[in-house]
DNA sequence: TGCACGATGAAC
DNA sequence: TTCATCGTGCAC
């Protein structure tokens, strides 16, 4: 199990995006590791995708986007979810992925499909926001085996306010998950 | 200082 | 389609 190095969120978002499908999402706490694989994701491209918090600018609640490579950027929806994103590309540049579900792998008691609840599953809060991806209790690695799959690209969810951005395929799924097969 | 609205999920 | 629930951003 192969830790990602800063270079490889240091990439155009959407290959970060598609390439973040099949790795492992590990979050070490209490001395239990939990460990997922990621099904999901969406790419946010910076402060020109509307569909993206930095186009709202620099803000207490965006600056961990428009800061390095690799470190989380979690934050609170609808009063009661939490959501992660892996911050991408150069300093400055405010673009990210969201990782939209997991498969439990180790130690994931509930069902992780859709952001919210892979963050309630993997124990993820507010806490870990610009956190370091590259530590050693909160990080994404590639598995010893890499599985083959086939991905299939689809428009974000739940950003039908950001006119044509919300058309865009930036969405990516591994091809026949469970956690996916819906909408 | 107030308020409308979410990068959601579950129920109906 | 509706609702729970509250932080954030922007209007005033």
């Amino acid at each position: 199990m192969q830790k990602l190095p800063r270079e490889f969120y240091d990439r155009k978002t959407i290959m970060v995006a598609r390439d973040l499908l099949g790795k492992l999402l590990i979050h070490v706490q209490g001395g239990v590791e939990r460990v997922g694989k990621i099904v999901e994701t969406e790419a946010y491209l910076g402060p020109h995708d509307l569909a993206a918090h930095s186009a709202r600018g620099l803000t207490p609640r965006t600056k961990v986007m428009f800061g390095l490579p690799g470190y989380a950027y979690v934050y609170f929806v609808y009063g009661m979810y939490f959501c992660m994103n892996v911050v991408t590309e150069r300093e400055g540049h405010a673009s990210a992925v969201l990782l939209r579900a997991i498969e439990p792998v180790k130690n994931v008691e509930e069902r992780g499909c859709g952001p919210g609840l892979l963050c309630r599953a993997m124990k993820i809060d507010k806490s870990l926001n610009g956190h370091d991806l590259l530590s050693d209790d909160f990080f994404i690695a590639a598995p010893a085996r890499a599985d083959v799959f086939q991905m299939v690209k689809r428009p974000r969810i739940g950003v039908d306010y950001a006119k044509h951005w919300a058309k865009r395929h930036l969405r990516f799924y591994i091809k026949g998950n469970a956690c996916v097969s819906r909408r």
